[in-house]
DNA sequence: CAAGCGTGGCG
DNA sequence: TCGCCAAGCTT
């Protein structure tokens, strides 16, 4: 008998074995195969950590049961959901997503990759994490974790910053897919789980890996080497001002244009610099007192923000805007640093 | 296709 | 502290 290995066959074999016995099992959207739960925490869980979503995803779907609840309901609403949550496009795409399905699929989501990919805010990954946990179809998810074990377990020198190296790397993942449809939840399912834990970014715990012996990073002696990417983000600073007014225990609130960071959620008015800042409040009637600074940190820049709080005697509407009780705060999409200064 | 897009956690 | 990372997609 030879004892070479054949690394796809033994590989998916070994991940679905291990999945059943070490992987997550009781993950709220784990134990059904309805595509509404499945794409939902998918969505959800796009550059997100699992703890996070947690919450997010009960009080969701406790909202919105089905896909056409979310469909009928308001994108406003929809964001106020997703409030703190990050990466708001994905709200807006999630709202539209649901009412394609409804409106081109009679609420039923389709039970393909191919067509699950045409819908807003579903990608390559997605429609494949969605249609090998609904539909046992035989497709290969690419994301974080998995970039990292498959970089890892084949020593892929690619450079992942490049397209031509994903490619590649999209080509090995579907080759490595078990033959059998009926492993594809498990094996899907055991990719994430062995990139979330095992298989960490930092150090990967490679004596209770079930693959380690077929891991060619690991038989080189650094599995930390894998992935390779060369691609540094470049941070940028910005400085603005923001103006809290305030008339009778109410909050002006203008929604953020649909494009642009914050996109779609309620915020104070910002401003580039003090002196415009002042020139509006004064116009108002205000005289804004100084609040300390806040620092936040986006993926692509750091931010500092002033805040500025006038007390108003009258206060005039607009149609920029909304006066907003304290009270009524909670119903709107507010951007994390915002809420934290405005309800603490 | 490179850049833009949130937030929280961790070593 | 701070850079990196997390079930990526869109334009």
């Amino acid at each position: 008998m030879s004892k070479e290995v054949k690394l796809p066959e033994d590989f998916s074999a070994r991940l679905v074995a291990w999945q059943r016995s070490h992987g997550r099992h009781a993950l709220p959207w784990q134990n059904t195969r309805e595509p509404y739960r499945v794409w939902l925490s998918e969505i959800m869980l796009q550059q997100t950590q699992v703890s996070t979503v947690l919450g997010y995803y009960q009080r969701f779907t406790e909202r919105f049961p089905t896909v056409q609840h979310l469909a009928e309901a308001q994108l406003d609403e929809v964001l106020a959901q997703w409030q703190g949550l990050g990466y708001y496009s994905r709200a807006r795409n999630l709202h539209r997503c649901a009412q394609a399905v409804v409106a081109q699929h009679g609420g039923q989501f389709p039970s393909s990759a191919e067509a699950l990919v045409a819908l807003p805010g579903i990608g390559r990954s997605t429609a494949a994490a969605i249609a090998s946990f609904c539909f046992e179809q035989r497709v290969a998810i690419l994301d974080g974790n998995v970039k990292r074990v498959l970089s890892r377990l084949l020593a892929f020198e690619g450079d992942l910053a490049s397209s031509t190296a994903e490619k590649q790397l999209w080509a090995h993942a579907q080759a490595l897919l078990p033959e059998a449809s009926a492993d594809m939840p498990a094996y899907t399912q055991g990719l994430m789980d062995l990139g979330a834990s095992l298989c960490a970014a930092r150090s990967p715990q490679c004596l209770l890996c079930p693959v380690s012996d077929l891991c060619r990073a690991r038989a080189q002696g650094e599995p930390t080497r894998f992935p390779i990417k060369t691609r540094k983000l470049k941070r940028s600073q910005r400085e603005n001002w923001w103006l809290w007014l305030e008339h009778e225990g109410r909050i002006w609130l203008e929604q953020r244009p649909h494009k642009g960071v914050w996109a779609g959620l309620w915020s104070l008015p910002l401003f580039d610099t003090e002196a415009d800042l002042l020139q509006r409040a004064r116009a108002l009637g205000g005289e804004p007192e100084v609040l300390p600074r806040m620092e936040h940190a986006l993926t692509h820049f750091d931010w500092v923000l002033h805040p500025r709080r006038a007390l108003l005697r009258q206060a005039e509407a607009a149609d920029s805007g909304r006066w907003v009780a304290r009270e009524e705060l909670p119903t709107y999409a507010l951007p994390a640093p915002l809420k934290k200064l405005l309800v603490g």
